[in-house]
DNA sequence: TTTAATTTTGTAAAACTTTTAAATACAAAG
DNA sequence: CTTTGTATTTAAAAGTTTTACAAAATTAAA
């Protein structure tokens, strides 16, 4: 479960963070506000522990603006501020529980799991799409167009063309082709890449027959654009 | 919003349920475990709040039945027993909030809207009702219809389907449906997936044949329309 | 119990990947 | 300009993995 802790005091984020990582959860810190806004606007964690006396920005506002966001991550408060208007004050910001220091470990814990079992029904991820000349590259969904026509690849097509457009206007050698697309790291006479540059530059081909993959002769190829 | 009050004391149950009545909800109030699963299972509560000693079934045992039957409404136990023990057994057993008595009533308020408002979020993301072809999907009466006529899905096939249908157009994998769907965290070599998915074509294919669910070999399943 | 729902098992068929080998293109040397 | 050796492209065959589906086994519900 990736989790992302905002909490000034470095001691006591220390502290939560081993505690929570000895349990196999994937911690991210930040020590202020402003740094906790932009992380967890920025990566996709499953669940954020939020003090609420931060520098910065306090944990009640940065909660307020990931909400105005549409960031549905949730949120649970863990602060020393224990009288009633503090706790609902930071539910109706939009936080979705409020624990109090000091805690026990197991009772942060089973908290977490709890938030995180609502999993919605639709997978939350924002679009991750590349457009290169009239060829269109959903990430996320794994579709692929060529002029607004959709093209059909097979998993390995489609990770070949994943690295190339991620490592674009670079040669790349036949060996780290190898090597991240298909996990060989040692060539023994294989030229299966060479194969599929040709099947995936048949299909990616357009009417007006570009030439996306190069060929750089004794080095290997280019994703050029 | 429409609340379930299982409390076995008819003291304290008529104090909550004045209170929040007050205050614009609608409670039903249940006097023991049987009766309160039995409404709970039969009505469509947005929130229920539960106390753990009661007569006949204790509320974690309720909690946990109502969970295997696939009931996810949100629960908050409301409870003397204060322990850590108790704390985590309750949210562990499925709960999803833990408040002591004594409370106060704001944060009772407070905590019930948290619960309700994640809810709220997930129907109303998305219509209540979704057409695709000649298949209609109502999300809140769980009727699906192939050209006019009602098919009868299991509650898998019936999440199975409204998975698919939530996350059109993009390739899902087995391992996210079984995440989503089943709420298994790891592949152990079972192949469920697959067998659903067969079932669910079986059931949603219609006079015209169509390929709604269409197999990406090597990367999973799409819903495309 | 009986019935319905779910999961596991097994296997043929389909889809994909890799190898192979011949054809083609290219670069440097004669 | 032609030859020669090396590298690349291509198509087809061989090999492997993945998937679909039926049927049996297990589990849960009535």
């Amino acid at each position: 479960m990736k989790v992302l802790l905002v909490e000034d005091e470095p001691h006591v984020a220390s502290i939560i963070n081993k505690g929570l990582s000895e349990n196999g959860y994937n911690i991210s810190v930040a020590l202020d506000g402003i740094t906790g806004l932009e992380m967890a606007a920025s990566n996709n964690f499953d669940v954020i522990i939020l003090d609420i006396m931060l520098p910065g920005l306090s944990g009640m506002e940065l909660c307020k603006q990931l909400r105005n966001q549409k960031n549905n991550t949730p949120i649970l408060f863990l602060t020393a501020l224990g009288t009633t208007e503090n706790i609902v004050a930071g539910l109706n910001a939009g936080g979705d529980d409020y624990l109090l220091k000091p805690f026990k470990f197991i009772e942060l814990e089973a908290r977490l799991n709890t938030l995180n079992r609502r999993k919605q029904m639709h997978i939350n991820e924002e679009e991750d799409i590349q457009e290169i000349d009239t060829l269109r590259i959903n990430f996320k969904s794994k579709l692929v167009h060529v002029d607004e026509l959709e093209i059909a690849l097979t998993s390995t097509e489609f990770r070949l063309l994943e690295f190339f457009v991620r490592n674009k206007n670079r040669v790349i050698s036949r060996m780290e082709i190898l090597e991240k697309v298909w996990g060989i790291d040692f060539n023994m006479g294989t030229n299966v890449v060479d194969v599929y540059v040709n099947y995936l530059r048949k299909k990616i081909s357009n009417s007006k027959s570009n030439k996306l993959i190069q060929t750089v002769v004794g080095m290997g190829y280019i994703f050029k654009c």
